[in-house]
DNA sequence: GTCTATACTTCGATAGAC
DNA sequence: GTCTATCGAAGTATAGAC
């Protein structure tokens, strides 16, 4: 997946800081926002270099997208497989949601924009990832459902109803968190403790199913 | 708000084309992924003439965005002040939502994209317009809070978990539509109709809001 | 692996004729 | 109001020295 077959500790840290630099910005601006030398500049890395670790603009960029679909994409499917009851997986998986979006702050912007897009950028090793998300949420609905414990619902409007105000909350927390931006022009930007939010959108998620 | 005091038939026209040429591409593209060329090119209009009837490309984006930001927020301002119930006019929001995507198809992807980055292409006029539609949904939940039929929630938690979905649907469907990207490749890209959606939605608002 | 310098392209914006 | 031609800035990418 990366050029380098053995890396040094310098190539490593260098690749890791342009990485996290497009990540930070790509989520900030989005793709066509961010040119190649405002990520050298926030990685304090020569231009050049990103060339030499990454083949161009875009495949950096899907680098980013590619690795955090992929780590959420495997956490949801671990978890609709786990054994817990339907219920705690919906749970689970709306914490670890939440969670994900403090270890990945970029993840929710960039997906919001990817998806208001129609993933333009995405190549289709990308996308399946993105995938496997939809497809574990519908197979844990799927089983409440069959235990009945879940009411009929449309699986993809049961999808945005859950994932929509979590990618949503991310989103707009994050932009409140941005300096410059006054919280009093827009009311909208207060803070939320995670725990209130993930109560919340787990309360209103059982709320939606419960037959 | 329109520099040309009195409007010919035809500046109208084109400026009226320009107008829908932006709107599009923006909600498809983004603020930087379409150039005024593009623009040009699909309203059928020469370059030049964009500038003359907007000062230049970010006075044109806020005009796009501001249009539908008022009209909306006029909307939902009305139903906030009406003399129905609370419970009716949640559902009245959520409709107006929705039947607003159909009218304005670019209204989803243009807001996910602000709020994604912070609205850094507005200016305040047009922020006064957003503002006042979380305001107006937040009167809304205060009223049916004060008259018991609503649970007590965080309002910014409420507000997201209402548009949050309307928004991320809307933006899925419009991708969906989209020639060139086939649905089998995200199965999340099904088409669902409006009134599903207008029931799907009102009916999860109503059970996140039963005391 | 790292850096300098630069080629090539795209894009926003304007001047000026009609 | 409309169009042609073009300038200048910004951005992607590479060549080549170290």
């Amino acid at each position: 997946m990366s050029p380098p077959r053995k890396p040094t500790a310098a190539a490593t840290s260098t690749r890791d800081a342009v990485f996290q630099a497009a990540a930070t910005l790509f989520s900030a601006k989005g793709f066509d926002g961010v040119g190649v030398d405002d990520i050298a500049r926030a990685a304090d890395v020569n231009k050049a270099m990103i060339y030499y670790h990454f083949a161009d603009k875009l495949a950096l960029y899907r680098a980013v997208v590619a690795e955090m679909l992929q780590a959420m994409g495997d956490t949801v499917a671990a978890i609709a497989a786990s054994d817990e009851t339907p219920p705690r997986k919906l749970d689970r998986f709306i914490e670890v949601f939440v969670r994900m979006t403090e270890t990945r702050p970029w993840f929710p912007a960039v997906m919001l924009r990817e998806i208001s897009e129609g993933a333009p950028h995405l190549d289709v090793d990308t996308l399946v990832h993105l995938r496997s998300i939809v497809m574990a949420f519908a197979g844990l609905l799927a089983q409440g459902q069959a235990a009945g414990v879940f009411r009929q619902v449309h699986p993809i409007l049961a999808y945005t109803s859950v994932v929509g105000p979590l990618v949503f909350n991310a989103a707009r927390e994050r932009v409140a968190a941005q300096p410059g931006r006054p919280s009093q022009d827009l009311p909208m930007l207060v803070a939320i403790p995670h725990d209130e939010v993930i109560a919340h959108a787990q309360e209103t998620a059982r709320r939606m199913l419960t037959p």
